[in-house]
DNA sequence: GCCAACGTTGGC
DNA sequence: GCCAACGTTGGC
């Protein structure tokens, strides 16, 4: 086994504890989609898709702070058993969401103005499954989890930061570790 | 299907 | 700018 390596979890150090600058380092984030309508293994049917009907400012802020090669935790709201089921990756940073100004579209957004589209979406691809979905109540139980808005009771934001620690966790509680990345 | 919690809307 | 009404989210 590899012994002291794998103590190290890889994507912190990697990306947290080299010397790269601050505006380099790789962010994490947490998506929220209803398995429903489009779950992690529809994106692995399509390759790559986009993020989009995001219609909440403080989530669209943090799409907006996206930057290509972001890692993304994709977690299944609504769902049996709502969790984590895979990581993807930002494969476009934010630009206009076109079904703002799409009339037949339920995110059709008429006070949107053309010249300053309100809303933004990024690209997504998949990176890799998790092996089963990473339940909430196995996430909850994360103490690197215990802060995060995900948990919080009452806090519906579909786009959330996700610290380094919080990520390597719970690719730890899902079995896998981070040699993908 | 229930309902708590929250964001948005719109009258005033 | 207040705030009641309404709609939505999302776990259970």
């Amino acid at each position: 086994m590899g012994g002291a390596f794998a103590l190290v979890p890889r994507s912190s150090f990697r990306f947290t504890l080299c010397c790269m600058p601050a505006s380099c380092a790789l962010q994490f984030w947490l998506l929220k989609s209803e398995p429903d309508v489009f779950g992690y293994p529809d994106l692995v049917r399509v390759g790559r898709e986009a993020w989009n009907g995001v219609r909440n400012y403080q989530a669209r802020n943090f799409l907006r702070q996206m930057r290509e090669g972001d890692v993304c935790l994709f977690y299944h709201s609504n769902a049996k058993p709502a969790g984590i089921a895979g990581v993807a990756r930002v494969a476009r940073t934010a630009y206009p969401d076109d079904l703002q100004f799409d009339p037949a579209s339920a995110y059709f957004d008429p006070a949107s103005p053309p010249q300053q589209p309100r809303w933004s979406m990024v690209d997504v691809e998949p990176v890799r499954a998790f092996p089963a979905v990473l339940g909430l109540d196995t996430i909850r139980s994360l103490p690197e989890w215990q802060d995060s808005p995900l948990v919080r009771k009452g806090t519906r934001l579909s786009v959330l930061p996700v610290t380094a620690e919080q990520f390597d966790a719970a690719l730890k509680a899902a079995g896998l570790n981070a040699d993908f990345l």
